[in-house]
DNA sequence: GAGTGGTCTAGACCACCCT
DNA sequence: GGGTGGTCTAGACCACTCA
């Protein structure tokens, strides 16, 4: 049975040449620098490629892509990574595929983005949609956690947390009150709450194994002169709740964070696919 | 070169053998007869499997599944077969995978399911977090979009659309009200509204160039009491509002639909990753 | 260092689209 | 009927985890 000896193996490890169509169209590209650490996959250089190729406007909306077997080729790598790649981008809605056709560049485009499925800190999220994020403490105390968030959290009865409140800012505007809870030991030694930062996104990032990877959200609708503090207040007491824990690797709990936004003040938008 | 003759070929067309493990767990299983149409792609039948055995409670939260190769034997299918089934289960939160280590049944388990990002039905969704789901249709009629709601399905102003007004029940209980809007187009010569039978969403799909490949949905907190009717208003009036146009090839709109969820009684669940 | 998931390849056949 | 995407297999090597 079995031959072929030389197969499997693949892509040369030193291969650190960025994602680019070989024998492709424009002529040698300058080859984007992959900055530190680990390549990335294959069909993510792949996909990346293709995204730039889209954003350049290589395939007008409702064009078609070149086929499964063309892209291998182009990149001289199997289809079944380009498959892989062509999923990235169905993913992310900037393509359509149809059995037996082909698959083509969406009349979207760059519409979508603030998509809740990505998990993205909110100032991320408002940096991205062009305006220009802040944020406002009000408070950052260490509590005994109640058994309602010990479970949540998944940390013992009684375990201490650290308790955030603090106004998020957009262009100058409170569009949401945020209260977060973060597990005493997920927290470096010597940790004063002036370490936080602006987003305890980014500082969970730092500390290389609390990095948030997934989040499970729930979204409320509520009404409540309980939310919020000052004059930020909406008059009619609406929120969008998005209640949420982050996991970090491991399947870690390291934080939990509800965020109240004032309804009409943030932009939520999801790409629904199947 | 090319060994291995009898090779490829998915799994035997005649199979029709339910989703089950080979030598598994369970003596011989009745094997659920697949109804009629082709059968579902090896990958969703395994993953069915799967989802049943943790519905089953066969791995409890936390606990590790067993390994791909482990699966990959028992019901007899190629790693990559049982890692596409794997992806499946991930995508819809029910098992976490840590490189290295293995793919561990989630603390969350059942509350998941209703995951916006896919595109669904809502009484498909309600069917498969194990409720009956209903519907009771309050009117169907042809009227004249106005400007905004022309310019949301992209026909010109003045097109006919057919109004829906819908209830959504889950075991009998009313959990939204839903306002939709077909384009006249869409729908096939000499339709009445009898036609469209439980589903607006299936209606689509049966139409095959009407088939609802994307939806862009935006979230809103709503407060009214001019939404729905009769006495399965909540008291509160408060509303969580998915509101979405959908888009079948070439980038058709297809339908635009305003569901009114009541607040608390239907879970909005979001797996978020990055 | 053994075990487990992550990535990639080459090849095969099927289902669907289009001309 | 030719072309295109959809599914599946077998095999190989790599990266990570954990005892």
């Amino acid at each position: 049975m079995v031959a072929r000896a030389a197969a499997g193996a693949a892509a040369e490890p030193g291969s650190d040449l960025g994602p680019e169509p070989v024998p492709g169209p424009g002529p040698g590209s300058p080859a984007g620098v992959s900055p530190i650490g680990a390549a990335p996959a294959l069909h993510v250089r792949v996909s990346d490629d293709l995204k730039r190729r889209l954003r350049a406007g290589e395939w007008q909306p409702g064009e078609r892509l070149p086929t499964e077997a063309e892209l291998s080729a182009q990149y001289q790598v199997s289809r079944a990574t380009v498959r892989t790649s062509m999923k990235l981008l169905q993913a992310q809605g900037l393509t359509q595929t149809r059995h037996g056709s082909g698959s083509y560049a969406t009349p979207f485009g760059d519409a979508i983005r603030a998509g809740l499925q990505e998990l993205r800190s909110v100032t991320a999220t408002i940096a991205e949609q062009g305006h220009e994020p802040g944020m406002a403490y009000r408070s950052a105390t260490f509590r005994t956690a109640d058994d309602d968030e010990a479970q949540r959290l998944g940390v013992p009865p009684g375990s201490r947390v650290l308790a955030l409140e603090r106004a998020i800012l957009s262009d100058g505007q409170v569009v949401a009150f945020s209260y977060d809870w973060i597990p005493a030991d997920v927290l470096p030694d010597g940790f004063v709450p002036e370490d936080l930062g602006g987003s305890t996104f980014a500082f969970l990032d730092r500390g290389g194994d609390t990095r948030p990877l997934h989040a499970v959200a729930e979204l409320h609708s509520v009404r409540s002169s309980q939310i919020g503090w000052d004059d930020a207040r909406p008059a009619d007491g609406l929120y969008l709740l998005l209640d949420q824990v982050h996991f970090a690797s491991q399947g870690r709990a390291v934080m939990h964070s509800r965020i109240y936004f004032i309804e009409g003040r943030f932009q939520f938008m999801i790409l629904r696919t199947r």
